[in-house]
DNA sequence: CGGAAATCTTACGAATTCCTTACGTCCCGG
DNA sequence: CCGGGACGTAAGGAATTCGTAAGATTTCCG
């Protein structure tokens, strides 16, 4: 049984194509011939989207925009345009790929098999570590079923830790995938966050210190 | 401290492009101006790599082949063929990307970023040697299943060593490896964290010593 | 066996890293 | 206009790590 793929194509004959090779290729695509709103309940439970940006109607730029608030999936945009500063907004977006048209069908195909090569890891709605729960799609946190009310970048800090639960994750990493670079978020800034944490999780074991690395995210059970 | 990036690119222009760049962008990035022979001890470590493929001599296309038997760092390629061919050819040899020359720098920039927005997999390898275990992903030591504590730079040198098991290393290699730079670490230091972390591992001869030469990982068999 | 070189071990101080608390700012809802 | 929460920064003090020195021990080699 192949990988979902969503493919999102207004133009007939460019969508036949697309769908047909990803069929050949081993996938399961399904083919959204317009833009529809994507919400947590919309989107069908897929690996990868294929996204056209050019569609009537809807801006390709926005469903991108709107699908990163609750999905992680991986994205490949294709548009006509071909021009960086559209291509560096939809990469910023979130995007994981973007393709000019026209393309050979043959070059998309692989690229969505260089995208679906690396196992996605961690990105799914819930983690569950010990007795610490992260539920990513209700944003929210519990430790032994007991919710825990945590703040945006507490939650987020969470989040990322539990990408790759128990493994150690640098500072810089973190302050990357958490910290708004425009607002100068230094790296002490975590610690800060890291200490709040663990006093609201009750247990400092759940978010270990990596001496001299930065921290991982433990089943808490040490401490 | 940014992520690590391996630029192989002749063009000099360009190179110095790329890698101002990046830098900019808050990457490390480390430029090899002629493609050289890839192997398991040559390759740097690196979160992901920029291959032109285009290089004099040697031909691109085969570092990624080389490249790929040891490793799964992410490699983004760099051609001056706009040929779907080409680009299909690279990307089935495990290429993430494939960008066509020429192309703004920005753009690749983004392209890096949105590669190592998602953590890399496949990392973090685990080595067994006789009773111990070196987890790279957790930065954990372990003896017959028990935890050892050990500092940074303890791991560090357990990990360096680890590349090569069994294999001796020069105290220079392991120093330029392990130590700063920056803060005049002697040779002789080395011999002090080699005699810290015998004694944690509670066994001698897990590191070897090689006399006149440097160390060794053993499988702590004898002693 | 003897001496020199290499290596081991220990102790200690300096530097780094980390945690916590306190405080000021910004933004939002009332 | 007034709270209150979220968040960044600063600062102290605690904990950890690391380099160096110095003396002990081992290895090598004649």
């Amino acid at each position: 049984m192949g990988k979902k793929v969503l493919v999102i194509e207004d133009d007939q004959e460019l969508g036949t194509q697309i769908v047909k090779r990803l069929r050949d290729a081993g996938y399961e695509p399904t083919w959204w011939k317009e833009g529809r709103r994507l919400s947590r309940e919309t989107l069908p439970d897929v690996e990868l989207v294929v996204l056209d940006l050019m569609l009537p109607g809807t801006y390709g730029m926005d469903l991108l925009k709107d699908l990163r608030v609750f999905s992680e999936v991986p994205v490949l945009v294709l548009s006509a345009r071909n021009d960086t500063a559209d291509k560096v907004r939809a990469l910023r977006l979130g995007a994981d790929d973007y393709m000019t048209k026209p393309f050979w069908p043959e070059e998309l195909v692989e690229r969505v098999r260089a995208r679906l090569r690396r196992p996605t890891l961690g990105r799914g709605e819930v983690v569950e570590v010990g007795a610490l729960r992260i539920d990513r799609g209700r944003r929210e946190v519990s430790v032994r079923g007991g919710r825990v009310e945590v703040t945006r970048l507490e939650f987020e800090l969470l989040a990322a830790l539990a990408e790759r639960p128990g493994e150690a994750m640098t500072r810089s990493s973190l302050a990357e995938r958490v910290l708004d670079p425009e607002r100068d978020g230094t790296e002490r800034t975590l610690d800060v966050h890291v200490s709040r944490l663990r006093k609201k999780l009750g247990c400092g074991a759940f978010v270990e210190t990596v001496w001299g690395i930065g921290y991982r995210l433990g089943d808490g059970r040490d401490e």
